[in-house]
DNA sequence: TTGCGGTATTGATACTTGACGATATAGACA
DNA sequence: TGTCTATATCGTCAAGTATCAATACCGCAA
C-alpha cells in the first residue's frame, strides 16, 4: 500500500534477509563451519567477489544481527551471534513444530 | 564479475530468499499455524496488499517450494510442504551445531 | 611523522523486486 | 450460452540491492 514505509521489521524478518542471499549465506556457512572467528580477509577467497562487496555484506550481516566484528591488530575478525542462531532455529521450529517425519530430506523440487 | 547470472541458485537459497518477505512470512506463519489448508482468499485479509500482490507472493513460495497448492472448486487452497519445512530445520541446525554457549538444539540428522 | 596493508565507505550503475491496476483465466451455476 | 466469483498473469513504476573502482579510514611499524 504505502510506499514509503513497510510494516515495522519483524526481527525474523530482519534475519531471514540477512541470510538470504548465496554471498551471505557462504559466509554465515563458512563461520558456522568452524568454531573460531574468521579473518574479512579470508572471506575475500571462498566467495567471488571483491573486496568492497565483501565488506558490504559483512555489514548487512552485522546489522541484521547475524554476526558481531572484532578488531585485532589491522584484521577484523568476525564470528556467529548465538542469540541469533537461537532465533533462527526458533523460527524453523515455529513454521515446522512437528517434530515429525524429517527422515530423508529430498531437494524439493517445486511443480510449476 | 558474471554479472547475469549468480551461483547456480542453492536450493537452501531458494528457501530463504522465499521466507525473506514481511508478507511471504505472513503467509507462512498462518499456513504454520494450522494444521489445515488454507484459502487464498484468506491471505487477503491477513496482509495489508491487494490480491494480485498476495497471488505473486504465494507464487514465489510455490516456486521456492514453500507451498503446494490444491484447486477446490473455484478456490485455491495452500498448505506447507513438510520437505521445505525439514529442509529449513535442517538448515538452521547446520548453522548452530558450534556447541558454543548454549547447546544445539537436537535438529536430529537422521543418520544414514 | 611517513608509509603500508587490511578494512570500510562512497559513488555510479545495472539488476532485482514489491506494489498496483487492468486484464485474463478457471470453475460454478443459471 | 452468459454472468459471477476467485486466482493468476500482464504491464509498469518505484524502491531496493549487488557489484565494482576509487578512495578514505584504521592500526601498526619504521
Amino acid at each position: 500500500m504505502l510506499f514509503g514505509m513497510k510494516r515495522p521489521t519483524d526481527p525474523d524478518h530482519r534475519l531471514l534477509h540477512g541470510a538470504a542471499d548465496p554471498t551471505r549465506l557462504a559466509i554465515l556457512r563458512q563461520l558456522a563451519a568452524g568454531d573460531a572467528a574468521v579473518c574479512a580477509c579470508d572471506f575475500t577467497a571462498c566467495c567471488e567477489v571483491a573486496q568492497p562487496t565483501v565488506s558490504h555484506h559483512l555489514k548487512v550481516l552485522r546489522e541484521s544481527g547475524w554476526v558481531r566484528a572484532e578488531r585485532r591488530a589491522s584484521f577484523v575478525y568476525y564470528h556467529l551471534r548465538p542469540e541469533a542462531v537461537a532465533r533462527f532455529q526458533q523460527l524453523a521450529g515455529q513454521l515446522g513444530p512437528t517434530m515429525n517425519s524429517t527422515r530423508a530430506l529430498p531437494v524439493v523440487q517445486p511443480s510449476a
